[in-house]
DNA sequence: ACAAATATTGCATAAACTTGCAATATTTGC
DNA sequence: GCAAATATTGCAAGTTTATGCAATATTTGT
């Protein structure tokens, strides 16, 4: 039995199960634990699997962590939802693209504001759900696991019969000259409804993600309203924006 | 069981209820309360919960600091959801209304089944997330918060465009003479047309709403295709829908 | 305020892990 | 092809972790 062998089964029984007992593996390939012990170890430092105690887990296992990545920003992210939070005023129809930084906006919304939330992204709609004063209108469609968005034909027809007074658009990258920008094409084609969908557009973005590019163009940068950032409004690194954007 | 799995379990409890107790956790994974306790405290501790006495709440509720007693018969829909979860093969297009032994269905549902679900059920979206196999499609509209499904024209309009395989449909009454009924006008124009979508009709029920009625009827006996309880299929008190339902 | 439910603490036991080591395989350099 | 170097595997001793139980304390609902 080659160890090679032994790592697909491994994987294997992970894939399907989403997790396995080390003990169970061993009586399966008919070795010794301890080797088990090590394949597993090998497969979790490859990014493979998750090694626990008693075996291993897959590591999609739990696809809402997603939540817990970029911990550290999250001191960046609570500033910039601050500023973001405090553009919102009863009666408003607010329309919220997915990512991390818009869930901690939803999260920072004051349950006292009486407010109708469009999105097409599941945490942010699971998060907004305990706000009393909040309608909420799901974007239905097919859900990318990645992004945990809706994604395709069926949101970006809901976006276009909408016209939402407001609306927050997280962002892979903007650049000065290259406009905002983003790595998965679905994505941007939702993206881009959601501005046509919208009077003004407000990027809120830690700046790691400024002066950056990526893939597909989501819009130029004359068509974002608001840029807000962790950044005092005078920093020189959004120099190049202000003249376009009203910077927060 | 490992640990990390009572990890996820307890989480996604929490995700969908805002709220777990203990002992139902207990109960659920055949635990002692202390060891629940003790991964309580370790969630705790890594701010993924927050713990209160009696069980665990989720962050975002944070105002309320304690947990309901809420009895559900967890037990019952665990039962009713293997049997329902059994009839699901490959490839097929599942319709799930909400509820929670829907809930609980979609929880039981093998992570290597190839299958598409449409769902208007915010939880339930939410727990089919991590399985890698599962399309979801998630059927927007406006979220009731009470039910957690999206209802109205919306919906409606989405599932008027569907043919499904099958579609569970969880239901609050059901009686061999007056049908199936419900509480709210809303949710029944929702079930209606969800029952329009599909070729097969299944409703998985525990046994004490058999035989209640409620004021809006969803459909006649007719409609359904299988009745699934808790129960074996010749107990006498599903006699009366033995000729016109297959009883699971 | 009281009874019932839940939490804490310390402890016992079993299971799982770590580490070092020796016996075999396998690969490498010449 | 062969010896040396390297990897692999199983084992054993000692350590850590996981889990349930019991006695006691705290919290909660009525």
């Amino acid at each position: 039995m080659l160890k090679e062998e032994r790592h697909q089964v491994i994987l294997n029984e992970v894939r399907i199960h989403n997790k396995v007992l080390l003990a169970d593996i061993a009586e399966i390939l008919k070795v010794s634990p301890d080797t088990v012990r090590r394949d597993i170890k090998e497969l979790h430092d490859d990014n493979k699997l998750k090694r626990v105690h008693g075996g291993a887990i897959s590591l999609g296992f739990n696809h809402y962590s997603y939540v817990n990545r970029e911990i550290y920003s999250l001191e960046k992210k609570s500033q910039i939802a601050e500023k973001a939070v405090s553009l919102l005023k009863d009666g408003q129809v607010v329309l919220l693209s997915g990512g991390t930084t818009n869930l901690e906006i939803s999260r920072l919304i004051p349950p006292h504001l009486k407010i109708t939330c469009f999105t097409p992204s599941l945490p942010i709609a699971v998060q907004l759900l305990p706000k009393p004063n909040i309608d909420i209108i799901f974007i239905g469609g097919k859900i990318n696991k990645d992004s945990q968005i809706t994604i395709g034909g069926s949101p970006i027809g809901v976006l276009s019969e909408l016209k939402a007074d407001i609306c927050f658009l997280g962002v892979n990258s903007i650049h000065p000259t290259d406009g905002v920008t983003e790595f998965d094409w679905e994505i941007v084609q939702v993206k881009k409804a959601m501005i046509k969908a919208s009077k003004k557009v407000v990027v809120p973005s830690i700046s790691e993600k400024i002066n950056s590019g990526q893939r597909y163009k989501i819009c130029d940068i004359d068509a974002v309203d608001y840029l807000i950032t962790e950044l005092d409004a005078n920093n020189p690194v959004l120099k190049p924006y202000g003249k376009k954007i009203d910077l927060i």
